[in-house]
Formats: C-alpha cells, sequence, structure tokens
DNA sequence: GCGCTAAATGTTTACGTAAACATCGGTGTC
DNA sequence: GACACCGATGTTTACGTAAACATTTAGCGC
C-alpha cells in the first residue's frame, strides 16, 4: 500500500512540458512548440533531435494549454437525442471515424428527454467544455422555438431536421426514398399502397409520408389515410393487424424497417403471406433485414455519408469561422431501393 | 456580406472572462472563482451579486483554463472498437447518460479496426486530449500484448473483455446467461443442445461457448463441436442450413440475436417449423426480437447496468487517483432469460 | 566586403483559471 | 480590553502553450 508520500511522488512524476523538451534537447521551447505543431521553418536536424528527446522524455502535447492558447480545442461536438435508433448510431459512427480522418475528437452530449430543459442543459455543458463546432442529431421541431443559447458564432450542422436557413443541414433524401418504395410498389403491379407512418413529431417521418402522398397523388391515385406508429416494432405490429384484416390491402410501405418488421409478424399471426397477399416495404435497411422473414425489400440510406458531409461541412465553417458565418448549406444524401423478397406482383383477383 | 474588419469585431467580442465579471461586480476575480465552483466561503449577498453578473455578461467558464490550472478534465474517454454492434450503442448510450449525471462529459474515441497500429492510435489521441479516464470497450485478446501506452497513471475500465488482474473489468454474466440459455432447452426436455458461437477472438462469445459446454456436461450429456460463427446473420444462416438438414437436432442455442435470425431463416427456407421441429435461443435481446418470427426467446443483457458499473468504478478511481491505484475489481452484471415463442418441448419421437 | 534578405532560433508575453498566501474586520474568550 | 481566531475577500503566481517580436546566422548580388 502506498505511502501518502509515495503516492505524491508519483503524482510529481507529471507529463514532461515543452520546457523539459527543450532543456533536453538544448533548444528553446519555442522550436518545440514549432516542431510539435509541424511548423515548416526548423532546421532538419535540429527537428530530428527535438523529436528524439520528444520520445525519450515520452513527451505529449497537453491539450488543455494548447486550447487555451490558441483558442481552438480541435473537437467537435455531437448533441443527440438517443443512441437507442439504428440511424443515430450509425450516424455517430460516420461522424466520429471521419472526424478522427481530421485529427478531430468527438464530445458526446446526449439529451435524456427532448425537453426544453434537458436541451438547454446539453447546450450550456457543451458551451462550457470546448468544441470547435456543434453536430445537432435531431429529430423533433425543436430547434424552432429556438430558445437555446448555443454560443453566438460556434458552428453548427444540424442532421435530420429541417432548421430553416439558421443553419446548414445534412440529411438523407427522405422524400426521394418514399418515392422509391412508392413507385416499386406501383410498378409491381399494386393499385394502392398503404403507409404505415412515423411520429409526426419526426421531419423525416413527415417528409416520407408527404412524398408518399404526392407520388400516389402523381400516378392519379388517392391516398388512403396514414397510419402513424412511433417507429417501433410493436407500432407496426398493431397496424399491421388492422391492414391485413382487409381484403383490398395488398401493398404496405412503412416507414422504417421495425415497424416492417412488426406489420409482418401481424401478417404471419393473420396466415396472410408476404409477398403473395401483401407486399412490404421498409425504410433504413437495418443489418438484419436481410434475415427478416422474408428478406425485406427496403430503402437503404446511407448514414455514412451523412456523417462524412456532417463533418465536411462543419471543419469548412470551423475554418472560415468569423468570415462567411451565413453560408449556410442544405446537403442531401440519396437513399437506394434494396429488393428482397417482401414484395411482389399482386395476385391477379379471382 | 461581412467585411474584414467586421468579422475582426465580431471575434473580438469573445466570450467574457473572469476578470470581466468580476470587474463589472465589483470584486476580484478570485471571488467570481470561487462562486464559480461553488465553493462555500463566500458571502450571500456577494455570491448573488457575482451571479447576477455571470448572467448579465453571459459568462461560461473556459473549461480549457480550467484543466490547465486544476489538471481536471470532468471528461473521461471511451475507446471502442466499433459502434456497429447493439450492445456497444446500448453500453455508450448507458455511458453517457451516466457520465452526464455525474457532470462528466464523454470523449468517443473510434478505433477503425484492430491492428496494433490503430489502437495505438487511439491511445495516444488519447493522452493528448485530456481525459480524467478510460473506459475501454473491447471484445478482442489486445489487451494482452499490451504493446500500449497508456499514460502511466490513467484510471482504466474494461468492459467485455478479460485483461487480468491490471485493469478493473466490468462485464455481463456471459457464464451465466449461457447456462440459463442451455439449462431452459434442457429442461424443455431436450436431449442435446447445438451451439451456433460467436468468433473464438471474442472473449464474451468464447465464455458463453465455454459455459454451455460446461452445463451440458454437468447435465451427463457429451456437447457435439460448436459451430463458430462471427456474429453476423449471414453466419448464423449458414449453420443454420447445416443444423437444419440434420434430424437429430431439435435445439439450438446461438450466441447472439443476429446468428439466431439468420438460423431461423435457413429453418424457414427448409421448411423446419420453430419451434415445432426445433427450438431456437439467441442472447442480447434485441430491440426487434419480440417480433422476430417467431418472436425469439434469448438472453438479456442488462447494458444499461454495465454503463452505470463501469461509469461509478470509473469515478470513484478518479477521485482516488493516486491513492491506490492496484485495487482492481471484477464487477459481474447478471442476465436475465426471456421466454418468447422460439422454444418448446421437443416433439415425440414416432 | 558591404549591406540586404531570409531562414533559423531565442525571448517575451498573454491566454483564463485556481491554488497559495496575504489582508482585514469582526467575534468570542478569559 | 488584549488576544487568538475565523470568515470574507484581495493579491500574487503558475499551469503549458503559441503568437508576436527580437536576434542571430548564412547566403547572395553587386
Amino acid at each position: 500500500m502506498a505511502t501518502t508520500e509515495g503516492t505524491h511522488v508519483t503524482r510529481k512524476a507529471a507529463r514532461p512540458s515543452m520546457g523539459d523538451v527543450a532543456r533536453h534537447a538544448g533548444v528553446s521551447s519555442q522550436t518545440v512548440s514549432r516542431v510539435s505543431n509541424g511548423h515548416s521553418n526548423v532546421d532538419a536536424a535540429t527537428r530530428a533531435r527535438v523529436i528524439d528527446s520528444m520520445r525519450a522524455l515520452g513527451y505529449r502535447p497537453n491539450s488543455a494549454a494548447r486550447a487555451l492558447r490558441s483558442g481552438r480545442f480541435r473537437t467537435i461536438g455531437v448533441i443527440m437525442f438517443t443512441l437507442r435508433t439504428f440511424g443515430n448510431m450509425r450516424t455517430l459512427d460516420a461522424i466520429a471515424t471521419e472526424a478522427a480522418h481530421a485529427n478531430y475528437s468527438v464530445m458526446l452530449i446526449p439529451v435524456v428527454d427532448a425537453t426544453l430543459e434537458h436541451v438547454s442543459g446539453a447546450f450550456s455543458r457543451l458551451s462550457e467544455q470546448g468544441v470547435d463546432g456543434v453536430i445537432i442529431v435531431f429529430e423533433a421541431h425543436l430547434l424552432d422555438n429556438a430558445e437555446f443559447t448555443l454560443p453566438p458564432g460556434l458552428p453548427v450542422v444540424v442532421i435530420d431536421s429541417n432548421a430553416g436557413d439558421e443553419y446548414t443541414v445534412v440529411d438523407t433524401d427522405q422524400a426521394e426514398g418514399a418515392r422509391q418504395a412508392t413507385e416499386h410498389l406501383l410498378g409491381l403491379g399494386h393499385r394502392q399502397v398503404w403507409h404505415i407512418a412515423g411520429p409526426e413529431s419526426s421531419f423525416s417521418a413527415v417528409h416520407r409520408t408527404e412524398s408518399w402522398r404526392r407520388t400516389l397523388k402523381d400516378a392519379g391515385i388517392e391516398p388512403p389515410p396514414a397510419l402513424y406508429g412511433d417507429w417501433s416494432t410493436e407500432s407496426g405490429h398493431r397496424h399491421g393487424l388492422t391492414l391485413g384484416g382487409r381484403d383490398d390491402v395488398t401493398a404496405i410501405f412503412a416507414a422504417n424497417d421495425q415497424m416492417a418488421l412488426g406489420a409482418m409478424r401481424a401478417l404471419h399471426e393473420l396466415g396472410r403471406d408476404v409477398p403473395g397477399d401483401i407486399s412490404v416495404v421498409g425504410f433504413d435497411d437495418l443489418e438484419e433485414a436481410h434475415s427478416f422473414w422474408p428478406p425485406l425489400t427496403t430503402i437503404r440510406q446511407d448514414f455514412g455519408e451523412v456523417g462524412r458531409q456532417a463533418i465536411q461541412q462543419l471543419l469548412c465553417k470551423v475554418d472560415e469561422y468569423g468570415f462567411d458565418d451565413e453560408d449556410n448549406r442544405r446537403v442531401t444524401v440519396p437513399t437506394r431501393l434494396i429488393v428482397r423478397e417482401s414484395t411482389a406482383s399482386p395476385r391477379v383477383r379471382s
């Protein structure tokens, strides 16, 4: 067991600073700084000597001091409502990977629930922790009544929401995806497409629903009422029972794969064949979707690209920080129809 | 469009510092510091005045300066191999939430692949960024050949691995879970339980496999060879085709839900009934597991508790940093059998 | 060889905070 | 009423870095 004195010594054996390296290499600490930051105006021999000393002493730059001095943290904050959805997880993964590439770290700020209080808390925690920019992954309207005090001038990119013109927005092309799904079913010969929608509080859900409706209208079909779920398999199951009980339903477009899965379970329970009696299309392309029974036809979102774009847009803003804050873009990432075995042409009516 | 001068002014309108607040409130900056840190030895009236000034000026403490001065960052690092598994996502969610409770931020360090190079890179990025402690979520043996230079003395907690006695380890009780799954099947009357295992490079997988084997032996049954997969539905599907083709197979324990799902798809394709012909048990309890067809009997892991325990252990180490570094514990989180409809008693042989 | 330029390096300083120490009243004790 | 003491507040200083400025040295044209 360590004595107090012992621990004190342990603590004292702190990380070496630039000064230590400089002394070891026989140069000034400013030269060490230049080497550390890769400035060009250092003699090759000197640089090598400094690097050797860094190695020898196990020098690591102190990010706090660096941030204090330079005002840059090389860190971006990510505010997320929940990590529990497939899409958010994939997006976060892409963001973190892409940020690491650019030599940025990612600070994760979870928002437990979508109350104003919690969101404000996240923002304030964020502005205390040092970040150079923020990516907000919202699916709600909360940015509208923007009571939030984001530190003014802090670069922001929003994913999965439409925050008007105030911020740069990156998002999957929800409308395009919903159109692909609906047209795929129409193309197979279905005369009508029913829709299990996501919650009306979600922008992506609303976009998908609107696009489904528009696509039907463009095809001269009067859209039936949408059935609103909450993304869960359970809600898909509930609506699946309703739709499966009707003879005139031959095609269902669910706003995500989970609800599609729940609907398919309901259809199984009702003894309806998928796709023989009813075709089902999902949205997302979960890892497991190709192993559902039957393997699910769905719309693949390119979460990786969304994350990449978000980082790219954000870092571009960070670099030009203070020069042209008003330049907010809207980046749209395309979707892809993945055809599997849950869709087929409708049976010819007897 | 902003002029250069304009932007300069914008930049100049920087965040107020303690000095500004102090001047505004007519006190010394040290008093502001005391208020900011909640020290008790400040007069109530003074404190109120300072807080008012903070509000008026929109003061936010500068974390870089604070960290530089105090040596504490109020940040913990999380090193993860991948965010793309259900378990890791849930664990991360719990860690982030729990950390926020304790007023800590989470810095996410992704490791693209499990090469020594990348892991070292993550560690070095980590030690440059300031963190007070690290949670490592590994499933591989990499910690053994610990070439890695974690900053000495940095508190570490490892999840999902067994890193010997060097670190505190928090993990799901893999052995218990596998035993529950196997005994559930035996209890239903199955005479043999086949196992679709996770990769041998994964500690959790190995634990589950060993426990399955031991449970069978304890029941006086000679375990059949395990079929090794890679966690993916695809590998589950492959082994499902093999097992489904044999008449003597009535019960399958898959090491995770995805492989169970893949196996069930294979069984469907072969026309075998689940659970009529063959019972299937998974491991994890994905959100969707209760909507698989049939709803999957599985072992639920309490990822939330794992995250909570990890944070708790880590913060406890952080607080006693330097006093008793050698106190490494092993925390085990229990599992729970969730019985659904993919398991049943075996059909009586004709 | 003179001065000029540019490259390499050193010196000074400030970033915002909090610990350590200093000061100044007031309060209780005998 | 002198003294010690304590609580509230101010003053000084250092944390590790990098920008700004200063200095030295080498190279080069004339």
